[in-house]
DNA sequence: TTTATATATGAACACATGTTCATATATAAA
DNA sequence: TTTATATATGAACATGTGTTCATATATAAA
């Protein structure tokens, strides 16, 4: 127990070195990151929920380019959903990662 | 002068709608984050400066391979370096997108 | 059940990406 | 100039990625 303090766990701190599972998390999160559409569709889920069709519309996609790409940020678990009938309404899911990319945003605007 | 203050110029902070550059810089941004290799190079260059083969062998990567990922950051200004006789010291060159990498090992590894 | 609406899914396609190999360039020493 | 070392570069290749199209599924209303 605590591993984060023994010498002998499978994977520690050595704060220098990234395992392997970090380093695939990581490089997923930013691919999440890295594309127009999904950094679109994650602004307009920064602050209220909408249906696939609500981003599809507001973004002028193809309503299955959204449904493809928030079923890729809910697999990574940035989004999750609600259901209404047959309409879903989709949400941001995880406000660690927001907030990466409202400070990239910020940066790139140079505010 | 002051554009931020104004409402007649070509792209104002309407603080919802991303506009066409910052989208492509943002995207580009963590599409540099988004793959293992660079990562690793990032990681390795946020403590020390390192020549071109001091990366290649502490991260068991060819010489090549390294050399065109240098490249690909330092044109996003994420790194730069410094010449000594033949030898290339690369070293970061964007303390604010190094913190988001920070962040984001953070969060993934869990502490 | 039938119909309408909202969303999901899978195949196909064009395009981007990361690595490797061979080779070029640049600097310094002999 | 020749030689050695460090790095850069470009072509080629396999693989990954985002969008589109057609269609399937799911829920609700009629």
């Amino acid at each position: 127990m605590d591993e984060k303090l023994t010498s002998s766990g499978t994977h520690l701190n050595d704060n220098q070195h990234l395992d392997e599972e970090t380093l695939f998390v990581v490089s997923q999160t930013f691919k999440a990151l890295s594309d127009p559409t999904r950094i679109r569709i994650l602004n307009l889920l920064c602050t209220d929920e909408h249906s696939v069709n609500d981003i599809a519309d507001s973004l002028d996609l193809g309503q299955s380019t959204v449904s493809h790409q928030l079923r890729f940020l809910k697999n990574l678990r940035l989004v999750k959903f609600r259901r209404e009938g047959t309409t879903l309404y989709y949400s941001k899911d995880d406000d660690h990662i927001m907030n990466l990319l409202k400070q990239a945003v910020e940066h790139a605007s140079h505010n």
